[in-house]
DNA sequence: TAGTATACATACAGGCGCGTATGTATCTGC
DNA sequence: GCAGATACATACGCGCCTGTATGTATACTA
């Protein structure tokens, strides 16, 4: 086979990266070989090589090709309402679990990233940015909790920092258990009620509703 | 080398199962091999293929010397007490949070099977038996928080069913993000309050407190 | 105390995956 | 329209890990 175009080798590109995910996903990242995902593609291990320096390298590409829910539901357009509510806050959790529902490549990286991964060596660097990036985003909720308490908005026992460190392991263990088994529960309406549940903790208006608002 | 005694040869296959607790942890599950195991447990294959049938073999054992820690909280003597206020509920699963805290050998078991091992054939049956035994506990979870409401003791729109999940996703979740940097926050005091304020969400006391909570 | 089962160590063969070197056909710039 | 770069495919050698077969010294058993 000769050269292709320009455009047509990123094609390919993205064909290696699709036929990754679904290697991956079913074998694991230490067990798939870069013979079967060129396979997979329809290539053989020259292509990859091409584009990607190695398994690693491949791996990195996939993970930087979808864009971090977190960074889509508490970056992006955050700073532009520095003054969000909880109840816009509920909303913005809400879509980022959401996000999980309808977007079946996000929640296929996000299931190698849990449970189809080891992260030692070459990937104890991914787990470190990515780790980087959770805490950039939870520190700006953090924020958004305590300018909300300073503005009233609560006033439990609880520190904004621990509130925080709640809603964090809140909002990643319902991911965390949904992936495990996505028929147990309807992760949009649990994570709706148990989120307005906790936040309605924080206002005192212990889950009578944080506002009644119907899933789009 | 000769044959060892019985109690010996025992002692063999607990070295073995110690040499592969680190170096899965350090190394990977996959990324380790048999002869890695061996050399750190001051052995040859020989003794390990005697003990074990191979690597998946050692995994299992490995994961069945710790007791689940789930079984302890929400299992085990909790049939002796079906009716387990919230506070005693609380009480439970802030006691797990501390054996995490106080017990390596349980931390170190649980970040591997968290982040050192990928859950494809051999390794997904082990899974799917966690998940059953997970899925067991917070069952009688959701039994005991369906028998507290029924008492009068909580009255929020949530169903027991939903509380339970919710309740499940806050304590996954909070060993998980504690267990990715445990210098973050102090796993039993946020632990605590977190699901004080959840719980209280439940019975209208906004984190007022669990203990000192008054019926609505 | 002889024989056998035990608890390992050692030896051997085989395969598989990785990295690279090389081949080749097409595209692109001049 | 020719030279070089590009986008792959093919070929090769190497190391490593696995499973098993075999060796061996010690502990039980009768």
């Amino acid at each position: 086979m000769g050269r292709n175009t320009k455009q047509a080798a990123q094609v390919t590109r993205h064909r290696i990266l699709d036929a990754a995910e679904r290697t991956f996903e079913c074998r694991g990242v230490s067990g798939t070989t870069l013979d079967d995902i060129a396979r997979a593609a329809g290539l053989t291990r020259g292509a990859i090589y091409w584009h990607f320096q190695g398994k690693a390298d491949v791996f990195n590409a996939m993970m930087a090709r979808v864009a971090n829910p977190w960074e889509d539901a508490a970056g992006g357009p955050a700073r532009a309402e520095r003054d969000m509510t909880l109840a816009q806050l509920h909303e913005r959790l809400v879509g980022m679990l959401h996000r999980f529902v309808v977007d079946p490549q996000c929640r296929r990286v996000f299931d190698i990233a849990l449970h189809k991964v080891e992260y030692v060596a070459d990937m104890e660097v991914v787990r470190q940015r990515h780790l980087e990036v959770s805490q950039a985003c939870w520190s700006q909720v953090q924020g958004t909790l305590s300018r909300a308490k300073r503005r009233g908005e609560w006033s439990a026992r609880l520190s904004a920092r621990t509130a925080a460190f709640g809603l964090h392991a809140l909002v990643d263990g319902l991911l965390q258990n949904w992936m495990l088994d996505p028929g147990a529960f309807d992760l949009e309406r649990v994570g709706s009620q148990v989120l307005q549940a906790y936040l309605g903790s924080l206002t005192g208006t212990h889950a009578a509703g944080v506002a009644r608002r119907k899933p789009l």
